[in-house]
DNA sequence: TTAAATTGGCCAAATATTGACAAGTCATAA
DNA sequence: TTATGACTTGTCAATATTTGGCCAATTTAA
């Protein structure tokens, strides 16, 4: 589940329109359609705004915004499990 | 382990200077210096550049390198475990 | 103390990201 | 068919980020 296709049902499950959500982002429509689609990044403070508007938890989104991001990085790389394993090592300790 | 300590270990283990590997990288010294400090990122190819030079493993190099980019997308983060998971579910499938 | 090696700071060039706008498609209703 | 509303696509300019070079400072080794 990505980022965007969340975002989307999230937003037609309230029944509210790109064009509502835009606007409370400051954003134009096209702008926020990309997002849904995975075409453009919101920024993070557009996933804190859109979990309140969508009464989403706001961990969970961050988690797939997150994870999309993360997997954008390493999608091409062979290497990517053994990396994404160091850094899992890494941030655990913490 | 961060890739610029294992780069500047295995400099070191081969005797050379930063000024000689910064030329064949066609980068200035001060550039490389900033590189093993992991003040700036090497490029991919710059990676695949240092393995040969300095008889490493390429996937071990690639591998941390990748690592440290990870972990600078989420080392503010509170979710990054659950991200990280994520995304190394998703890539262990393919 | 010199000389070489490394580091730090700053600036310009290159690159990537962001957002706006105009025009397009698609579905539905009149 | 035409009209309307929702959404998508493509392009461009503005902005932000990254990259690298240069100079000067500092550290290290002889």
């Amino acid at each position: 589940m990505q980022f965007g296709e969340r975002i989307k049902e999230l937003r037609e499950s309230k029944e509210l329109l790109q064009r509502q959500l835009a606007a409370s982002l400051e954003i134009d429509t096209p702008m926020f359609s990309k997002i849904e689609r995975g075409e453009r990044r919101a920024k993070r403070e557009q996933v804190l705004l859109l979990a309140e508007l969508l009464e989403a938890d706001v961990h969970d989104l961050l988690t797939i915004w997150l994870a999309d991001q993360i997997y954008e990085l390493v999608k091409e790389e062979e290497d990517a499990k053994e990396a994404l394993q160091m850094v899992l090592n890494t941030v655990k300790k913490k």
